[in-house]
DNA sequence: GCGCTCCTGACCAAAAAGGTCAGGAAAGTC
DNA sequence: GACTTTCCTGACCTTTTTGGTCAGGAGCGC
């Protein structure tokens, strides 16, 4: 139940590129903008270029850019590209799993795990992400002082 | 962003202390009544011993027990006396992380997602867990179709 | 043709995941 | 007190994942 690195960075690059104006940007910005190590960061670029999420040119003048609007890629989209389907439980999807015994209502837990977070992640975009303009719900679950403390 | 199979594991043996009648129940007996590998479970239920949450005693007429009632054990209890704490990022609390340039407002995005997370995993308990009555929150996010589907 | 930038695969070390094995230490029974 | 049962613990193991680095090739623009 923890976001890796790279899913981290690959959202963090996505927000510098949603950011951008229009035109390519060098990989080696968007790492020194984000800090990311530039090597590392091409193999993401090119994980989310093979996803459809980033279009890219080579040569003097190139760089990479969105394919498709800000408003329209979510961060569900980003998170799934580098790191696969999002809250797979012993590397199965949750609807394919069968409980017995008294774990049978696990797998509707799961289901509503997998829910909630797609509640977040498939509703905030990189437009909102860069913007700031958090969509409500997802605003008033940051909101809760509660939600900045560790437990 | 995945469940991994000691957790899946551990909240099955949960369950089933939390529906055993009064008394110590077997490793052997967790193990086959939700077809665990024995010695792995062994090594878990050693883990939820240390955190509290289970007690144990040897010999014959030996077992496992939940050291508090099933209404006061969530699995978010589980989970993190297992794989320790629920959605960091890179290995830190969403909390304690600064993000610069674009991705200013993904701290908030992170906070959001564990606070999410919470709302399922900290407001199911073992007793709903066994008894299929879950949380009304819960249940309403299991209930959509859509959450069944892949993406 | 030359420089720039992406593209790709190979490689690498460390950690985590998912177990297994062997033995020791308590608790109960005879 | 011996014996059985069951938990307790650490060592070990293989495979996969994580988080990178390195070296070279391929396309683009001038």
């Amino acid at each position: 139940m923890r976001v890796s690195a790279k899913a981290d960075y690959a959202v963090r690059a996505a927000a510098e590129l949603a950011a951008a104006e229009e035109g390519p940007v060098k990989g080696e910005k968007l790492a020194e903008a984000q800090d990311i190590p530039l090597q590392f960061l091409e193999h993401i670029l090119l994980e989310l270029k093979h996803a459809g999420i980033v279009r890219a040119r080579r040569g003097a003048k190139g760089g990479y850019w969105l394919a498709r609007p800000a408003e329209e890629v979510t961060i569900a989209d980003v998170v799934r590209a580098v790191e696969g389907p999002i809250a797979h439980v012993q590397s199965s999807p949750p609807e394919s799993i069968e409980y017995r015994g008294n774990a049978e209502h696990l797998q509707e837990v799961w289901i509503a795990v997998r829910a909630s977070l797609r509640t977040v992640l498939e509703h905030v975009t990189l437009a909102d992400l860069v913007s700031g303009q958090l969509p409500s719900e997802v605003e008033s679950l940051a909101a809760q002082p509660d939600a900045w403390v560790a437990r």
